[in-house]
DNA sequence: CCAATAGTGTCTATCAGACATTATCTA
DNA sequence: TAGATAATGTCTGATAGACACTATTGG
């Protein structure tokens, strides 16, 4: 049989084939605390529950699945992130009620600011910071999905300066090394941070300052790739 | 609706889906050099051509995603191999001639000795040098997934001494030195190799030697979760 | 002036790179 | 003894940690 004739004849719904889902971790800096989106699930299985940004692949409309994250973290903020990793596929025959599952997960980084507005009115979107996640009714396994992309990040902290997508455009110093502090659980030497980074040359430094109540920090911007770049020596 | 009636009406099979699969990526280190296993496809589509061990999930005997993986491996080898790590996971509308596609990717390391004898006998799978892939005609997207299979294991080659799940239980220093240079593709410096080895205490000392024509070199086992073990500072 | 925050100077410790030297085997 | 391969000694250079110091704002 030619390649042409069986793709001819070849049903794809002759087979049953898991489940499969797409779910992002959106992470941002907001009040000195590092910030996850959830959605209220308005449907069945775990109605009511708090998970994470995702859905179904549309075979439509998407090309990739890096299509479907993109369309489901815009439905949800009203832009596309700048940051957005594969982080790992989860899949086995319990996770969802409704059989066996699988569920492609992204970590995706985005400054507070960059969404809509009404992220804070709508009850069904809200940022949870990363620490009070315990307080919260999760669905299907979106907690571990969900301390596993804080671990992915955690490293990146120690090694790259990918954090900085979580700030808005411009951002201070210190405010960067805050967001590291807390992504890897201890205090830095601010000289180590700056020099490092300084080193690499991945800034760029703006003329503005900004002030809250001591010396004014200046602003940087990311140069372009500084994401991809990675340090030879982790920080801690 | 109640979540039970919910459930009870479901019918899984009323949305179409992708093709979901599973492969991977088998290497070892045998004659001086790096290999992938590779099989030889008996079906459509891309019949003929070479392609990753892998297969779709069987939700009856498969509970998890690496039940799967590790029964196609152990089909093709005989043995589950020591190492088997999540890569990456691919989808699009394009990669699969039948149509809109996902395949869940993973990374596996195994000694050449511990395979079934009788691989380099059956025509259809063969382990092939990860320098001569060119010369190889690969199915779907594959050749893609091995780049960035080899391009991972390179990353960690540089920060663990994960290359050494390509080797038998017991493997000289040199040994585990040159598979480290294959996949970094640069000389290192012995001293270096053997010092941050030797500090982390992550291998054990057996009392055999191995001779190749000069000095005997120790042979060495791994110790538990040194798999597991980054280094702080990269090589190269 | 003081308090607060930003940023620098400089010493130390750690660890990879370089490369010469020594050790142990076979022919 | 020569050649080959394994293993060590030791110096250098890069870079993170520690911490004291200076700089710049507001009150």
């Amino acid at each position: 049989m030619e390649e042409q004739d069986y793709l001819k004849t070849y049903d794809q719904r002759a087979y049953a084939t898991p489940l499969l889902s797409v779910d992002s971790v959106l992470f941002t800096y907001h009040e000195q605390s590092l910030k996850v989106l959830l959605v209220q699930r308005a449907k069945h299985p775990d109605k009511g529950k708090w998970g994470l940004p995702g859905g179904f692949i549309d075979m439509q409309t998407d090309k990739t699945i890096e299509d479907t994250v993109m369309r489901k973290l815009e439905e949800k903020t009203g832009v596309i992130p700048p940051y957005i990793e594969q982080l790992a596929t989860r899949g086995n025959a319990v996770r969802d009620k409704r059989g066996w599952s699988v569920t492609v997960c992204y970590t995706a980084l985005i400054a507070h600011q960059n969404c809509r507005v009404n992220i804070s009115t709508v009850s069904e979107v809200e940022w949870v910071d990363s620490d009070r996640l315990d307080e919260v009714d999760l669905a299907f396994d979106h907690r571990e999905i969900i301390h596993i992309a804080r671990e992915r990040l955690r490293q990146k902290a120690l090694y790259s300066i990918v954090p900085a997508y979580a700030l808005p455009e411009k951002f201070t110093l210190p405010e960067l090394q805050h967001i590291h502090e807390l992504l890897i659980g201890k205090k830095l030497q601010k000289k180590s941070f700056r020099r490092r980074i300084e080193q690499a040359d991945l800034l760029h430094e703006t003329d503005e300052k900004r002030a809250l109540g001591g010396r004014p920090a200046t602003l940087y911007t990311m140069k372009k790739s500084s994401g991809s770049y990675t340090f030879i020596r982790n920080l801690g």
